[in-house]
RNA sequence: GCGGGCGUAGCCGAACUGGUAUAGGCGCCAGAUUUAGGAUCUGGUCGGCGCAAGCCGGUGGGGGUUCGAGUCCCUCCGCCCGCACCA
């Protein structure tokens, strides 16, 4: 009989559901697992990459449950978002029918991987019963100062006339994704959430096990620097002065300039008259470059004297002062002070327009020649006054300690992390629950009057325009303070809000007091595991650690990260190598593969090709061999059930060797996540079992094929589940089956194979017992033919014996 | 430019803390079965020399440490991913 994957598999589908045997009961008394994978955006269709990042996650929930745990293995939708309102603009479709349609489309899909899902918790963020919640936290911020309005920059489009999304801003140029226009920054009232304030927290990974590579990303996004914050006085305009940023406090003797930013407040205020041309030309230009632009390492430094000299508050000497576009207006101070012997950008900027470059820090062995570098490093500190000879970091305190006392500066920290703008003028998306009242002001919508729901009748402008800006319906409110005509905020939130605490949601997706019930909370909290794209790392991944410590300061939770261990899955490439996208074309969905081949081979190719981190582009050749393998399985097992061969005892050790090896190589790759190797290993086990069929004891055949389908259930799970249940006789359902243990002994192999090398190389190999002690293994070396035929008469200078592996003789002369 | 990762058969990839390089699969070759093809099963498959036993070479290149290096160190080359004037 030959196996009928689809039949099967829509078979066992309906009967998990029906049983409901994957829905997490709080109540259980089993130790919990939640398990939680990165939820889909809805794009409308799965691709092969959807199946790669959940596919290995369910086997690990089944191998979990397997193990004894309560496994929580939820799912949902990432409903809100721009591509929803495009296809609106553009096909006249409602976001809203837009989003459910592809929803039920990508259930269906998903449904069809078999996963064990916790359906009945399923959550779609664009749903009121979830964004209810995105409103009463962000008023929950409100309250304590976390959620606050401010002009920001934004990135604005001339020609549709709105704001866009950093996603929508596309290529080096910067343009609209839509129109192609450059876009511009505009300064508008924002949103802001106040993710810095948690900054030094967000910078402690100490409680969680996250890949280095998320830690680097969000240290260096942190961008956390440590310095000094001082006065400069402007010469001959009493009064005058700007504040300059820097973590070098001890190359402040080498300051022969200082730079502020074009934009910086001041800049036109200190301008000289005769320089005033030359200024407001560069400022023109250096507002008309993009970013890019601006930041590129390609472009020579540039800048221009504004005729104003600044006095070094240290040691009284005049410096020229410039604007450069290098300094930004957004990080520090918008000024720094230009030590070109010890800042790299500085020497470049001091070279071009041939400022002094003294040396005030002494390199090891420096002898007094012009630097033909900036030093960045520590040294003696030289023409620095009254810290002359201290060694550089003495000198850091020193410098430090003297501008605090003279009430000129003080230690500053400064990140590259800015406040989080939550802002979006967009339709599809959260309303932010704010009122605006001519005579009150800024107001807050109370919360009993929850949800602030978005309005089903809009008008998608062809501009791109915000309906919600032209909907009397919404606009129109009574102030909740004053009873006055009121206006609410048009805007809307940032989608990355709903995914910064879905997790918790998954708890009680209906409960109606709170985001959550803190009854399933304590039972399920936090996270244990999470999965998903490492594209995340510095947005999302950090987006939901603070959103969490907001949480824990609330005292909704009692812990201080969201989720304790973090594994990152490579992507699947398209066929041609690129990222699947549909404007390639190269997007491969996983629907052909299931019809023709079944869910199982697929999820078991997906796990196969390689180490789950790795990714790659696919390659549909080399599906056949799991095709072919889970053939064999199912031939193996269906057979066996019929009559067996006379017994005898011969390989009876070593089949046991073999199911218990296996047992422990499945167990550690599982648990390691090396999907590759444990399939390996199972088609080695398959193969070893096809080839003792004939000899095998009955009851050791029967522990031996059990023991098969047993391992392979997490990986393949309704051909496992029809051979244990149909062809085995098994108890449903598989999935409910303790994982075996192996016995270290039984999982130990008789015999070895021993190792001879002379001077390294390998000369025989020899059987012997697994237990052979070092002296005779010794002796078998030195007794063996071929040994002694490259030893070839030498002495013998030493011999290395590693247990259970190899004997190396080492010869001398 | 800075930081991180990677480089192993024709292809995807194994190789625990240095200890048989190439497990498992794809592909390919041969054989069995079959009217044939397909499917399935069995065997082979890193390169060179050799009838063979075997010998030699071999993990991007070069050098080093070691009894022994894919693994550790130095250096160069190539690919990928971050960050990109953060003072």
């Amino acid at each position: 009989m030959k196996y009928d994957a689809s039949a099967v598999e829509a078979r066992w589908q309906a009967r998990w559901e029906a049983d409901g045997i994957n829905h997490a009961r709080d109540g259980d008394p089993r130790p919990k697992f939640f398990l939680l994978t990165m939820y889909p955006y809805p794009s409308g269709d799965l691709h092969v990459g959807h199946w790669y990042a959940m596919a290995p996650s369910d086997a690990v929930a089944r191998f979990k449950r397997r193990c004894g745990y309560n496994v929580m293995f939820p799912i949902g939708f990432d409903a809100f978002g721009l591509p929803a309102e495009n296809a609106a603009i553009e096909h006249g479709i409602h976001p809203y029918t837009w989003t459910m349609e592809n929803i039920a489309r990508m259930r269906r899909q998903l449904r069809s991987m078999g996963a064990m899902w916790d359906w009945p918790r399923e959550i779609v963020t664009c749903d009121p019963e979830y964004y209810t919640w995105n409103q009463w936290f962000f008023l929950k911020m409100y309250d304590c100062g976390l959620a606050y309005r401010a002009l920001a920059p934004v990135d604005w489009c001339p020609k549709d006339n709105t704001t866009l999304a950093r996603e929508q801003v596309v290529g080096d140029e910067r343009v609209c994704e839509r129109c192609g226009t450059p876009v511009i920054k505009k300064n508008l009232e924002q949103w802001f959430l106040k993710i810095t304030a948690y900054a030094d927290e967000l910078l402690d990974f100490s409680q969680i096990e996250w890949p280095e590579r998320v830690r680097t990303l969000q240290t260096n996004w942190i961008g956390r620097s440590q310095g000094v914050e001082f006065e400069v006085p402007v010469r001959d305009r009493p009064g005058a002065r700007f504040r300059v940023f820097t973590t070098r406090p001890d190359t402040v003797y080498g300051m022969t300039f200082c730079v502020l930013a074009p934009e910086h407040p001041l800049v036109d205020e200190l301008t000289t008259v005769e320089r005033r041309g030359e200024v407001d030309a560069y400022k023109f230009k250096a507002a008309r470059a993009s970013d890019i632009e601006r930041l590129s390492t390609e472009k020579e430094r540039d800048g221009v004297f504004i005729g104003a000299y600044a006095i070094n508050p240290m040691n009284q000497a005049p410096v020229p002062i410039y604007i450069a576009d290098y300094v930004l207006l957004t990080y520090g101070t918008g000024a720094i002070m230009g030590v070109p012997a010890h800042d790299a950008r500085d020497f470049d900027f001091a070279r071009k327009y041939a400022l002094p470059i003294p040396v005030v820090i002494a390199p090891p062995g420096w002898d007094g020649a012009p630097l033909e570098h900036a030093y960045l490093d520590e040294g003696t500190m030289v023409n620095s006054g009254p810290f002359d000879g201290l060694p550089s970091p003495v000198g850091w305190q020193r410098i430090a300690d003297e501008m605090v006392r003279r009430g000129i500066g003080e230690r500053r920290v400064n990140y590259r992390l800015h406040d989080w703008l939550i802002s979006r003028q967009r339709y599809w998306g959260t309303p932010i629950p704010m009122i605006y009242c001519d005579a009150c002001g800024v107001v807050p919508v109370p919360y009993q009057d929850l949800p602030v729901l978005l309005p089903h009748d809009a008008e998608f402008r062809p501009t791109g325009e915000s309906p919600l800006r032209y909907h009397e319906g919404f606009l129109n409110v009574a102030c909740p303070r004053c009873g006055a005509a009121a206006r609410r905020e048009t805007d809307t939130m940032d989608t990355f809000v709903d995914s910064s605490w879905y997790q918790y949601r998954y708890l009680s997706p209906r409960h109606t007091d709170g985001p959550f019930d803190p009854a399933a909370g304590r039972h399920w909290l936090p996270v244990d595991q999470y999965t998903g794209g490492v594209e995340h790392a510095v947005m999302h991944l950090l987006y939901t650690r603070f959103w969490t410590k907001v949480m824990r300061d609330l005292g909704l939770v009692g812990f201080d990260e969201p989720m304790t261990r973090l594994f990152n899955q490579g992507i699947i490439l398209g066929p041609d190598g690129n990222r699947m996208s549909k404007s390639r074309g190269n997007v491969v969905s996983p629907d052909e593969f299931v019809r023709k081949y079944g869910a199982d081979t697929l999820r078991g190719y997906l796990m196969f090709i390689g180490p789950w981190a790795e990714g790659g582009p696919w390659n549909s050749r080399g599906i056949e061999g799991i095709a072919r393998f889970l053939a064999r399985v199912w031939a193996l097992v269906t057979e066996a059930a019929k009559a067996r061969a006379p017994e005898t005892a011969a390989s009876e050790r070593e089949l046991e060797y073999w199911v218990h090896h296996t047992i422990r190589r499945v167990t550690d790759d599982m648990e390691g996540f090396r999907w590759n190797t444990a399939i390996a290993a199972l088609m080695e086990y398959t193969n070893v079992l096809q080839r003792a069929r004939a000899t095998a004891p009955a009851p050791l055949w029967n522990e031996a094929v059990r023991t098969l389908v047993l391992l392979l259930a997490p990986l393949c799970p309704h051909v496992a589940e029809e051979l244990w249940v149909e062809h085995l006789g098994q108890p449903y359902s598989v999935h409910d089956q303790p994982w075996p243990q192996y016995d270290p002994q039984k999982a130990t192999a008789e015999r070895i194979t021993l190792v001879l090398q002379v001077n390294g190389r390998v000369r025989d190999r020899v059987e012997v017992e697994a237990g052979i002690t070092d002296a005779l293994a010794r002796e078998v070396a030195l007794a063996n033919p071929k040994v002694r035929q490259y030893l070839n008469g030498r002495t013998v200078a030493d011999v290395i014996v590693v247990p259970g592996r190899l004997v190396n003789v080492v010869a001398r002369g």
